[in-house]
DNA sequence: ACAAAAACGATAACGATTATCGTTTTCAAA
DNA sequence: TTTGAAAACGATAATCGTTATCGTTTTTGT
């Protein structure tokens, strides 16, 4: 894994805030730093490290957002504020085999997100 | 429900085949029956017909799907031909509890997709 | 029959992402 | 430490699915 000064930068923007920001949001905090930074370079390297694996594509159509964390989790999508918020407790998915069976295929990967409100959207409505 | 000629014609469509088509599918095969259908009037309706909650949109980020079976049912993605098949057995998704408790907040929506390869893609792999 | 509302087709506009291209930086071998 | 090829870069054009605009046509209720 090599990387240039501005792809580590990305990786630390990454590290740093665990928002799942959007390549823009990147491009401006990597900015801070390198502000003479291009979105062509976000991107770019974004989708380099996508394929090396280092980091995750959240699946959020049109606006797609990056995760640093590659592990097994889920995430939740806050409808008020927009906010993502990571998801590591057991979701008691045990139906994967009936899936399965039903399309006679093999399923390889099973995507879930959440919506709704958040923790601080939720008490605002009161 | 009102609806208009090319309105009625794209449910039709969408009745007939049930491959969750995109919107320029349909359109094709709209023009079977009016060929002069312009691709915006399809747009057009299928939003409509979505804010009316006749059909349903599949979260399939940057190409949409739509669907006029609009029970609670999965869908899978085959990785290898781009077929889109309708799962319907018991997910045993037990984990929303967990998940809600963790977020602190409201979940209101749980997406779930599958990938990997079909019935058909996963045979001819032999 | 007729006016208002709804629907339409063509096409421009949009926003996120990707591709192109000429320049600059990196880095290892000489 | 020079050097040359590969990698990375910034600017910007292009792409692609979708949405908005607008002038015209069709439908609808009276």
């Amino acid at each position: 894994m090599k990387h240039s000064h501005k792809r580590d930068a990305i990786c630390e923007v990454l590290k740093a805030k665990r928002d799942h920001p959007t390549a823009d949001m990147i491009c401006e905090r990597v900015r801070e730093k390198y502000p003479e930074i291009s979105l062509a370079t976000v991107y770019r390297n974004l989708s380099q490290l996508c394929s090396d694996g280092a980091i995750i594509k959240i699946g959020a159509a049109g606006r797609e957002r990056y995760d640093i964390d590659t592990s097994d989790h889920t995430h939740f999508f806050c409808d008020e504020c927009g906010e993502v918020y990571d998801i590591f407790s057991d979701l008691g998915f045990s139906g994967l085999a009936n899936a399965e069976s039903e399309i006679g295929g093999k399923i390889s990967f099973a995507h879930i997100t959440f919506r709704g409100k958040c923790k601080n959207c939720f008490r605002e409505k009161i």
